[in-house]
RNA sequence: GGGCGCAUAAGCUAGCGGUAAACUGACUCGUUUACACCGAGUAUUCGGAGGUUCAACUCCUCCUGUGCCCACCA
């Protein structure tokens, strides 16, 4: 019977989980209040791709953003913490086209879209449960799609203002190009790939002299439009302002001299092809010359090419050199790795192509955009590096047409005749100038009446980065104001350079300001030291440990984590999370059992004077770290103080006096008992959410007036007096207490065992006040005065 | 090649100019009036070499290892 009873009794996260969520919603207690007086903070959540479900680096660094949120809402703040979901591009495509079972570029766009946001409002809500199944506090009433109408009328928005404000150029130029998926690329697309290749000495001729050129991309001869050596190299420079015979083709060039020549490399001798590389732009820009196309956007081999036409790339690359080698024009051939710029998404070998797109014009702002990173207030601090390194290196405008079919619409057409661009009106937002009408029935400068629509898209960055207007503006007008510039951006490292980087131009271009105040950078989690991915199998689902340990599990093991670091997943971590829900169930059973709820502070004992002014300064230290953003910090410094001091120490002190004491003895505890735990239940309420919220309802709720522990205000210092030795006075009771434990194991008796203790004459003077309570806890018979000894009986 | 991190017990992590710490694990015990998802105790430690300092795990320099970002594409 008793057992049962005790069984019954048994807290459970799983019921406990499902009844506060649907309280939380019910009582709307994380909604955004908008006619509050209170200070406002906002914060720029970052919208997950919907691309499957929640995994744990979300679990991680979206509880870690919740910490700090759940903090200011009990330190005050009216929170603006709205929820979206990144879903204009590839990823969602994919999904949508898998689930849907449709090809997107057999479709309209339109059609595609609508299918699309169908599917999201079927997929939503079960995504979205992952991130209300571990707590995230956001206000679910405030909700985007970065697909959905509002966000395209943004985005197109921000195309608009961005042209009225001389920001954006149509150029037909040489850019970075993807083959494959046969689309522009912007820098921030690109990465490195070590790919294996072959060093290609080959021949060219002036006269009858031989100059041997080094190349590994010979397929772009019929492109050659010069070669070049190094100013001071002397094997060379007579050669200067001579033709050289390109091999096979038996076209001449020039030759000519360039600091950015490598007479280290290959032969020394280089050859310029527009466009090879980067360096062949710059030549070409630099000595005036001539563009020669070989390559198509489809990757194929130009009518430059002769014979070679309509090859592929590397086809064509592998006839040529058998060519050459039939010709005698090839040396010597050495396998080389070297690493290329390939398209993040698809891994393939970028190519330069002279091509029209919309380019964001802002090399010219280097300088401005590292003030504007300095502006920010960056957590960790360091991340900001990266943002700098960026900056500096910056080589291009930002390209944001995509020669792709899903994504959000340019609102502009053009006159087929004389090319003039005809702009959306704003108030048509959003337009799709591939279904809609233009706003005008000819062209404004030359009359015809022949209007095209633009069918590229732009780049999803273009969308993702207007996410604070895209938010803030499902607000009244009126409210916005207060909204804008935001107080916080959370975000993982690994995309500063895309998301962070690019919100901070916008809006900068767009209204001159930052878009917020803080950003903090969360880091990675990682498995035994290396990334996490499919293909390696060591994933771990967010799903099923919360299913076997809880959402405050996992919420205690982020919290462990510092800002911006990689941490390693260890199910053993989550464990010690669950046994701390464990323990402050059992702590607070404990405490209530017994206790008489006391308002007012009644005369405490210095044992509870003392332990009281020690609960104070864990508050200093937790609310300190927290405002700082260091959750780790806040979080480490209330749980430690809840096991070490709370648990092993105090409720063993008072115990004696809770059963045995008079009434003063026993109300000074019932009042210190009760503060300190209120106090623990609220500095854990925001790692915890769950576990707190029951404890508070259950004990707290009836002499207390929030609805919800989660709008408590924040612990402050409980009104005692403190002296200046209070900490040393309590270090030595705990330390004295340790030393009677030890002696007690050493004897290998039990802890209840009897002892004789004896204090030094110092001691006995320091703990004068708190003798009584010294020598329950320890079970001293007596306590003398020597040199300090225990005796175990 | 440039930038930014990281290196602390067997594992994962705090910490910091003043005689090293939590958790897990190991070992030795104890326990039934909060908690066996318990309690107590024991052992083990600051990558290497210099330097600054009365004092360095902590600051500086170099090295090694490791991670990320950027560049290198002839």
């Amino acid at each position: 019977m008793a057992l049962e009873n005790k069984q019954n009794k048994q807290y459970s996260f799983i019921e406990s989980e499902k009844k506060w969520k649907s309280f939380w919603e019910k009582e709307n207690i994380y909604s955004f209040s908008r006619n509050s007086k209170k200070k406002i903070f906002s914060v720029d959540t970052p919208p997950p791709t919907v691309s499957g479900e929640m995994h744990i680096g979300h679990a991680c660094s979206y509880s870690q953003q919740d910490f700090i949120v759940r903090f200011k809402r009990m330190r005050g703040f009216n929170i603006f913490y709205p929820f979206g979901t990144d879903d204009n591009g590839l990823p969602t495509e994919r999904l949508v086209e898998k689930k849907k079972n449709v090809k997107a570029k057999e479709m309209k766009r339109d059609a595609f879209v609508r299918l699309c946001m169908d599917f999201l409002k079927e997929e939503l809500p079960k995504f979205i449960q992952d991130w209300k199944d571990i707590g995230i506090s956001c206000d679910w009433n405030i909700l985007y799609s970065t697909i959905d109408k509002h966000s395209r009328a943004v985005s197109q928005w921000s195309f608009l203002d961005l042209h009225k404000k001389g920001r954006l150029e149509r150029r037909d130029a040489p850019s970075m190009w993807c083959p494959e998926c046969k689309t522009g690329v912007a820098q921030v697309e690109v990465q490195d790939k070590e790919l294996d290749s072959l060093f290609n000495d080959i021949v060219f001729k002036v006269g009858d002299k031989e100059l041997i050129v080094a190349t590994t991309r010979p397929e772009l001869l019929p492109a050659c439009v010069s070669v070049f050596y190094h100013p001071s190299d002397k094997r060379y420079n007579k050669l200067k302002g001579k033709l050289a015979k390109v091999p096979l083709f038996n076209f001449e060039v020039p030759i000519m001299e360039d600091e950015r020549a490598d007479p280290e490399k290959g032969t020394g001798l280089v050859m310029c092809c527009t466009f090879g590389d980067q360096t062949d732009m710059e030549w070409q820009k630099a000595h005036r010359l001539p563009i020669k196309m070989a390559i198509t956007p489809e990757g194929k081999m130009s009518e430059l090419s002769g014979k070679y036409k309509g090859l592929l790339i590397k086809e064509a690359r592998k006839e040529i050199i058998k060519d050459l080698k039939e010709n005698d024009l090839l040396r010597n051939q050495k396998a080389i790795k070297h690493v290329v710029n390939v398209h993040e998404r698809c891994g393939t070998e970028i190519e330069f192509i002279k091509s029209r797109q919309w380019f964001v014009r802002y090399l010219d702002l280097r300088k401005d955009m590292l003030e504007w990173g300095k502006e920010l207030n960056w957590y960790p601090e360091h991340m900001k590096h990266r943002y700098f390194n960026w900056v500096n290196g910056l080589q291009w405008d930002w390209l944001i047409s995509n020669q792709r079919h899903f994504g959000v619409a340019f609102p502009v057409w053009y006159c087929q005749d004389c090319d003039e661009v005809i702009l959306a009106k704003e108030k048509d937002l959003p337009v799709d100038p591939t279904i809609d009408k233009a706003p005008v029935k000819e062209c404004p400068k030359c009359k015809s009446k022949k209007i095209i629509p633009e069918k590229d898209i732009l780049n999803t960055w273009f969308t993702s980065s207007m996410t604070p207007q895209i938010s803030t503006r499902l607000m009244p007008e009126s409210i916005q104001k207060k909204l804008f510039p935001m107080d916080l951006r959370p975000q993982a490292h690994d995309i500063i350079t895309f998301w962070l980087f690019n919100t901070v131009i916008k809006s900068r271009l767009h209204f001159n300001k930052n878009p917020w105040k803080d950003t903090i950078i969360s880091g990675y989690v990682t498995r035994e030291g290396e990334k996490m991915s499919k293909s390696k199998g060591n994933i771990i689902r967010p799903q099923e440990v919360r299913e076997k340990y809880g959402a405050d599990s996992i919420r205690y093991w982020a919290a462990s984590s510092k800002l911006g670091e990689d941490f390693d997943y260890q199910e053993k971590d989550v464990v010690t999370g669950a046994k701390f829900v464990n323990k402050i169930i059992n702590a607070t059973k404990f405490v209530f059992m017994n206790l008489k709820y006391q308002q007012k502070q009644p005369k405490l004992l210095e044992m509870d004077r003392l332990f009281l002014s020690r609960l104070n300064q864990t508050i200093e230290d937790s609310t300190k770290a927290f405002e700082n953003y260091d959750y780790a910090r806040a979080k480490l410094e209330a749980d430690s103080f809840f096991w070490k001091n709370f648990c092993d120490n105090y409720l063993e002190i008072v115990k004696n006096r809770i059963y045995n004491g008079n009434e003063g003895e026993k109300a000074s505890a019932y009042y210190t008992l009760y503060q300190a735990l209120y106090s623990l239940v609220r500095l854990m309420a925001p790692i915890t959410p769950f576990v707190t919220e029951e404890i508070y309802q259950e004990y707290f709720r009836k002499n207390e007036n929030e609805k919800s522990v989660h709008n408590c205000v924040w612990p402050e210092k409980i009104t005692i007096k403190e002296s200046k030795n209070d900490e040393t006075v309590w270090e030595r009771i705990v330390e004295i207490i340790g030393k009677v434990r030890q002696a007690k194991s050493e004897a290998k008796k039990s802890m209840k065992a009897e002892i004789i203790l004896t204090l030094s004459k110092e001691d006995k003077t320091l703990l004068k006040d708190f003798l009584d309570d010294l020598k329950s806890v320890t079970n001293s018979r007596e306590i003398k005065e020597g040199n300090f000894n225990i005796i175990v009986l």
